[in-house]
This record gives structure tokens, sequence and C-alpha cells, in this order.
DNA sequence: TTTTAATGTTAGATGAATCTAACTTAATTA
DNA sequence: TAATTAAGTTAGATTCATCTAACATTAAAA
């Protein structure tokens, strides 16, 4: 049975490792991202060591062992059921669900999971757009395709961002997009890089930095298409 | 904000005092109800003291502050809140909600519980027949007639348990009694003070102390409703 | 290659929550 | 009233999670 605090960081642990692609991290990194300082990572480095739950050696990188990246996956499973519990029964907005959902993710009982899951009809995909890994800790980060990496007059659909912060998300909010919306790229200025964009026949302006946090799925391609074309003959 | 732990006690004072009907409570007490050794409930107590939770002199009793109480009685109210959203929602059985919401009533957030509240239809009594605080923190035990008070012929109707311990509900369960079943004192034996008791027409025999933890309501007696009638004529 | 900067660790301290063992006070009983 | 028992407190220790300040190692720059 893990700590609040061991959850916590090795739920930080998968964060900054598969999320990014990487395959370790350093004490002051994980420091950063837990808000604690670097002598209480090292700390606790050890006990986690410990308990088997990550691979380090003193002054090398971390990463997780096979056990502590599935309990990690776990938390990682409840903390999104949560939050789509918040959503979609409670009527909370996105941007408020994050931070009770940090606190529920600790509740421990499989059952409670198990039963939340069927309530909510096994959901895919959680309030952000991100994946809600499987009972059997199957999750995998497919890589994303950014707004910023469309050229003008491409359009796009909103399927999920980066930042899961209130502040972010109050400002997707105020741009008038919602998972789903679709985006339209008017232009963008070859000053400052700024995008702009159009949802609902809105115009907005947007910066890269946002544009870097917003997820998107661009309709099929007419070459796309042909490549699952023959993806299809081969599965016959 | 108070940790965890500090809830704990504080519920923990609610219970031994308002439900008992008793004014203070001593630190074997406290200790025996939540499973700690009386040296540890006298350091807490000192800290509880300290945040004006209690009012407690060394080799004295102690009792609940008004604040130190209110803020007990929201700890109660979010955990019945949760007892009944598992079971409505969840379909937990009634004898597995109270461990689940032991951990559950102590996230903080009151938009949480508005809405929980909301969703459940403002409940007035959780899956075990208890009353759910109010938002503005209204509680009043009312006293209860349990089975053990009731004559042979007599019936009654479940309103509640006095015992939320998964042993006593399961127990409650396998003689069929749910809330709102109809129960029927056959007799009383003589000799060992064993009730029979008739539950949809099947009999099963029990003991005083399980008939203690049984909570009943009785249909209005003949001389009741005169009564009734008396004070009706008075409010006019 | 030496110096410097960045990164990481150790030692020692603190506060919360718990324990055991020894002591003190209050209540009961003889 | 004095002795005994029950109830409650203190002192000292432990574990977890955190900090600061000082020290060590590794990586980058000069
Ligand atoms: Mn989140
Ligand atoms: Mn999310
Ligand atoms: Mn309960
Ligand atoms: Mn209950």
């Amino acid at each position: 049975m893990l700590t609040f605090t061991e959850e916590n960081y090795i739920k930080a642990l998968l964060k900054l490792t598969e999320e990014v692609g990487v395959e370790a991290v350093g004490t002051n990194e994980l420091a950063a991202h837990l808000g604690v300082k670097p002598a209480t990572v090292t700390d606790m480095l050890k006990r986690l060591k410990e308990k088997q739950l990550v691979s380090y050696e003193k002054y090398g990188k971390v990463s997780l062992s096979v056990s502590g990246r599935s309990l990690a996956i776990d938390v990682l499973r409840k903390h999104r059921l949560w939050e789509t519990f918040l959503c979609r029964c409670l009527g909370f907005p996105w941007h408020q669900v994050h931070e009770i959902a940090e606190q529920l993710e600790h509740i421990q009982s499989n059952e409670l999971m198990d039963r939340l899951d069927a309530f909510l009809g096994f959901p895919q995909i959680d309030p952000h757009g991100d994946l809600i890994p499987s009972k059997d800790g199957v999750f995998q980060v497919k890589p994303k395709r950014t707004l910023s990496m469309l050229a003008a007059t491409q359009s796009a659909v909103l399927i999920g961002v980066g930042d899961n912060s209130a502040a972010f998300l109050q400002y997707v909010d105020a741009v008038g997009l919602q998972l789903g919306s679709e985006i339209l790229v008017k232009r963008i200025q070859p000053y400052d890089a700024l995008i702009e964009i159009e949802i609902n026949g809105k115009t907005s302006q947007v910066s890269q930095k946002f544009a870097d946090q917003i997820f998107v799925d661009t309709p099929p391609q007419r070459d796309e298409i042909s490549d699952v074309g023959l993806d299809v003959e081969g599965d016959l």
C-alpha cells in the first residue's frame, strides 16, 4: 500500500517520462514538477527504490520500474475516471476537475473504480481529451499533432489540450473552443507568428505558445485515405 | 484546514457525545473508538485545543467547541452523502459503503458536495437510515425506538440501524431485513429473551443484542392519534 | 585542461502522528 | 481514611515528509 505522497511521485515520473517520450528524469526536474526541494526528492527516491518502484542510482537519472509504472498508471486511470464523473455527472466545467481529481485519485478501492467505470459507460477519454488507461493497465501515449503545426487555410478538430491548468483551460473557453470544435487557420502573421483562427464564425488571434498546447485531428487527406485502403487490403 | 486525522478525532467526538446523549468523553473512550492508545489522544487533544476545536483541561473530559462541532457535522454530512451516492448510483450493498466513505469524507471541496447533493436530489437519509446533516449544519439526533422495546404481537417498520459494521449489516441482510421492511414480533422467549420475528412471512429468532441495534417506527396507536389531534387543535 | 555552473546528495532540524514505559491523578472500595 | 484500581499524562523514541545549509559530482565553457 502506497502513501499519498508516494503515489504522487510515481505519477509525476510517469508524466515526465512517457508523456514527453523520455527515458529518465533528474532530481531537479521532479522537484520542480512536485513543488518540493531537490533534497526532498533525493530522500524519497531512496524510499521508492527500497520498495522497488523505481530504478535509481545516486547522481543518475530515475525511471519507473515495471511495478512502479503499473501502479502509476492505475493512479492516472483513477484521476481521469474521476474527472469524467465530475464533468459528466456533476456538471463541473473542465477547468475545475483536475484539482479535485488530485484528491480523489488516492481513494483506495478497486471495486469503487470498477463500478464508477461501468456507471460512466467505460469512457475512453477524459474531459481534456486524454486517454483513460484501461483496467488491465494498457496505456500508451500517441504522438499528437498541435494547432501550431497547421498551415494557413487548413482546418482541424480539437481533440485535446497539453495543459490542464485552470488558467489555460479558461483561456481556451474564452476563445470559444471545446473538444470537437472545428478550427480553421485563416493565416499566420509573418511578423510575430500570431495565428488567426476561426471557430464557429468567430475569429481570434492566438500565440504559438497557446497553439502548442492545442491538440488537433486533421480530416483525412487524399493520400492518407489511399494508405488506409492498402492496409485494409493487407488485413484480408 | 484540518488534517485527515484531526477530522477523524472531531467526528469521533461528535459520535461519542451527541449520538449517545452525553456531554463529554474521556481519553480512553476516544482512544478505544479510534483504535489508538490513550497517550496518542492526550497529545492530539492539546493540538485540537490549540486550534480551539475542543474544550479540554487535563485530567478532565473533552467536548467539541462550537466551531469544532460545526466542522465535525460537515464531515458527517460528506460521509453520508457519499454513502448515498455509493449505494444509489454505483449499486454498492449497504455493508460496503461505510469503509469507502471513511476515505471520501476527507475530500476538500464545498462545491463538490453541493453538486453531489443536488445530483442525488438532496437526500434526507443515508443508506443506513441516518439523517444527513443539512448544508447549514443543522443536525440533531432524535431518540430512537428499538426492536427490543416492542412487545409480542406488535409490528413496526425498520427505519435504521445502530451499528454500521459490515458484519452486522450482512446479518441484517440474512434475516431478510432492509429499510422499510415490516417486522412483526411474534413472541419473546421467557427463558432466554430471544425475539421471534416475522418478515415477509419468514420467521427468525434474534437476540436482544441484535434487537438493540434495530431502529423501528411503530404505526400510530389509537391514543397517540388523539394526542396528535389535541396538538393540532392547540395550533389553530 | 582547468574553471565554473548546474545538478544532486548529506547532515541536521522540524512537525505530525503514532508508540511504549513510567509516572501521576482521580475514583472506588475496603 | 487508607489502599487499590482505573483513568490520564509525560518522556522519549520512531516514521514520514518536508526544509535549509553545506558539501560533492558531473557537465559545460573558457
Ligand atoms: Mn487532470
Ligand atoms: Mn484530465
Ligand atoms: Mn458510515
Ligand atoms: Mn451511514
